[in-house]
DNA sequence: CCCTTTTATAGTCGCACTGACTATTAAAGG
DNA sequence: CCTTTAATAGTCAGTGCGACTATAAAAGGG
């Protein structure tokens, strides 16, 4: 921070790149949007843009989601850095350093291509491939970052709308996951942890579907997870 | 990432700040750098610079250890990504975006100044405050996260030397997470997890000390720790 | 040279958590 | 009315872990 000289290195564009998750009929969905300029016009890539002079990354994320996908109703969104991406060459144009953003919605709206992009659509996860940058290596890491956090912190019900079941809730985590939870194991372990959920009190049941309607529950004020919801080994280890 | 225009908005400066851990007799400590120019002339800083055009904020990280403390054998340095700081206002000359690293070192070599800081020093974690910019901040979230990734990865061994005993292990837990842990349950726990340490084959024994002569482990090939090893709950919930 | 101190290592006991599984309840559908 | 479906309740055994006791192997002091 010393040798301090305005213009001494060639300046920096700084972006904020999101990768925004939901849940539609069980499969774990991406927000993307449809490059209308080089490079990679017609390609599709994670919202996003530049962070302007007066705010922080973290504003520029929300500012550009409802810019770009017509997605202003963040109030339930869950909004976590996720790590910054500054390899020289990353964009052929110029050099651009990106703060990626890992994002949650309860439901999913439908987007609409903002002012900015061409058009933005939920993409399942596992069709999302091929995006432009260095963009599939950030989703990655943001899917993985999601399913490991999962297992520590409560933000699984940042996936669900404010009143939800226990069944949805699991579904939550088999679907990020990708493995099958035994379902009163499950149920005993959330109702255990003090703060992870608490019971809707009145006439709290949910009709509807074909069997028994379910109770229904709200985040509780916990934000971890103690001790945690591990995922199940997928084998070998006997943990 | 459209609407792009090279000089559309003012440029960022980018750098790269480290908060560098190590212990010293028992004591966490962190590598700080006296700044010799204003603002905050004086002050102490996290050690960190400027990012080149041509390298990434990691090299930037690495590069600006060495230039600053004198740190050059970086050898058994771990050093990971915290988050970025982009709030504006953080620097009182111009816009800065700081990419934070948190880094572990296993012995602690004496700092001295480097080419761009008038000293570089390693200080007590406790007597670390009124740092300059908004480095308070950084370093406790750099200290918060080094402590939590404790529970679940391997990241204990890189306080370590190469060869080190359990009770040296165990003293760098206790150490981040100022608790005493009882040594033959850390010990049965750590050799239960594969991959954790593995022992040093030969007539591996370190003598010296008071007592009986521990056996001597290296680091081994796992990253992750299953299940955890959770910090002991400080009160109240019973898990 | 013995005895105390110090530290590493080995082992025990009980509780809590979890995985696997069975049983019961309450709705919808034919 | 009976079957199907899904939620909820409960059982049982294995495992991990906290708390604790016991033994082994060194240094140090008389």
């Amino acid at each position: 921070m010393d040798g301090y000289d305005k213009y001494a290195y060639e300046p920096f564009a700084v972006t904020a790149d999101l990768a925004v998750f939901t849940l539609r009929a069980g499969v774990l969905h991406v927000l993307l949007v449809e490059r209308g300029e080089e490079p990679y016009a017609g390609r599709w890539a994670l919202p996003g843009g530049f962070v302007r002079p007066d705010e922080a990354a973290e504003s520029a994320a929300r500012r550009e989601l409802g810019e770009e996908t017509g997605l202003t109703d963040v109030s339930g969104l869950h909004l976590e850095q996720l790590r910054t991406y500054s390899e020289p060459g990353r964009d052929p144009r110029m050099r651009v350093v990106s703060v990626a953003f890992a994002a949650l919605l309860p439901d999913a709206p439908e987007a609409r291509g903002g002012s900015d992009a061409a058009e933005a659509r939920w993409t399942p996860y596992d069709a999302a491939r091929e995006l432009a940058f260095d963009h599939d290596r950030i989703l990655a890491d943001a899917r993985g970052r999601v399913g490991a956090k999962l297992e520590y912190t409560c933000l699984a019900t940042a996936f669900c709308p404010p009143e939800f079941t226990l069944g949805e809730l699991q579904q939550v985590y088999e679907t990020v996951w990708g493995a099958e939870l035994d379902r009163p194991n499950f149920r005993r372990k959330v109702l255990a942890t003090p703060g992870f959920v608490e019971a809707v009190p009145g006439a709290a049941r949910l009709t509807g579907g074909r069997g028994k309607p379910a109770a229904l529950y709200r985040a509780g004020t916990a934000a971890a997870l103690h001790p945690p919801l591990l995922r199940p080994t997928p084998e070998g280890r006997p943990a």
